[in-house]
DNA sequence: AATAGCCCCAACCGCCTACAA
DNA sequence: GTTGTAGGCGGTTGGGGCTAT
């Protein structure tokens, strides 16, 4: 729901009905546009904002109305099944806001990429990794992505504050508990069967016996247990098949201890930085606030 | 307590597409 | 085929709040 406290403020003071306001919205402004979207339904934007006596263009009253004001619109933090589906979402189709944000009822496409700049963005700016680079995206897939499902299995299947409490301990994660997300995600309604398949095979379709097979792929070889990550290899490693990271059976995820130190200054040619290992802080992917 | 710097997110901007006249 | 308009989309900005010093 709508949590604008805002009241009218000094540059609403209607001293000039031809000027159109811009800026944050108002409890007034938005309180008209509900109403007028009661009475009339929505669409017809600049229509509505000349006859619903908002001083907004259409674009804006469109705007607030589909990121703020609509009923369905979900506030507060994207959670971790949330997260992990934009993740691989955006593997599949990049900057498609809009389209990834069908997949997820109530976020809308403004929240989904504020929280990939602010988030996603952020750490690839720590770690001196350009978003686009398949460093990156190898990363987000054969770790980030796996420690999502891990904290989305812990929910169900371990403690998560055992395991804040002991950050040392191995965590396996229970595949199955993924799998059961995966299969309660709907894909929107106006996407062909045909195309869910094309487009993200083994996120609506798991198939767990080709995940077991692909699993080569991303074993041991890739994430090494009880050593840091060589970010150098990593490069050298064909692309993760989608999605066949739940199983880390073998992992030790939390050896795959990536150190903060080095994540800016120090590492400056972090991803293709093959003259030594490189390190980003475990804390900074999964312990912090990074997930929410 | 003050303040500088950083982060988040709501809102704006410019461009593009679809469609009607 | 051309033009005008509406709506949608992705990129960017700026203000407010939070945190570190």
């Amino acid at each position: 729901m709508p949590t604008n406290t805002k009241t009218l403020s000094s540059n609403y003071s209607g001293k000039d009905d031809s000027e159109l306001r811009r800026g944050q919205w108002i409890l007034e402004e938005d309180s008209l546009l509900i109403r007028y979207i009661e009475r009339h339904g929505e669409g017809q934007w600049n229509l509505l904002a000349k006859r619903s006596g908002l001083r907004r263009t259409g674009k804006s009253c469109r705007l607030r109305w589909l990121n703020y004001l609509k009923p369905d619109v979900k506030r507060g933090n994207l959670s971790p099944e949330e997260q992990l589906l934009i993740l691989d979402l955006h593997s599949k189709m990049g900057n498609r806001w809009s389209k990834i944000a069908r997949y997820l009822p109530g976020r809308t496409d403004n929240e989904i990429k504020n929280y990939w700049r602010t988030r996603v963005h952020k750490q690839a700016r720590h770690l001196n990794i350009d978003t686009k680079s398949r460093e990156f995206q190898n990363m987000i897939r054969c770790y980030w992505m796996p420690r999502l499902k891990q904290k989305i299995g812990g929910k169900t299947s371990i403690s998560s504050a055992v395991l804040n409490q002991n950050p040392t301990i191995s965590q396996p994660l229970e595949i199955n508990t993924f799998q059961h997300f995966t299969a309660t995600i709907s894909p929107p309604p106006q996407i062909l069967v045909q195309e869910e398949i094309n487009m993200s095979g083994t996120m609506y379709n798991l198939d767990v016996e080709k995940q077991n097979t692909e699993a080569d792929c991303c074993t041991s070889s890739f994430i090494f247990p009880s050593e840091p990550m060589d970010m150098s290899k990593t490069a050298q490693f064909p692309e993760c098949p989608p999605f066949y990271c739940g199983d880390n059976n073998g992992y030790d995820m939390v050896s795959f201890n990536l150190q903060e130190s080095v994540s800016a200054d120090s590492a400056p040619n972090f991803p293709g930085n093959s003259a030594g290992d490189c390190y980003v802080a475990e804390n900074n992917w999964f312990d912090s606030d990074f997930f929410m």
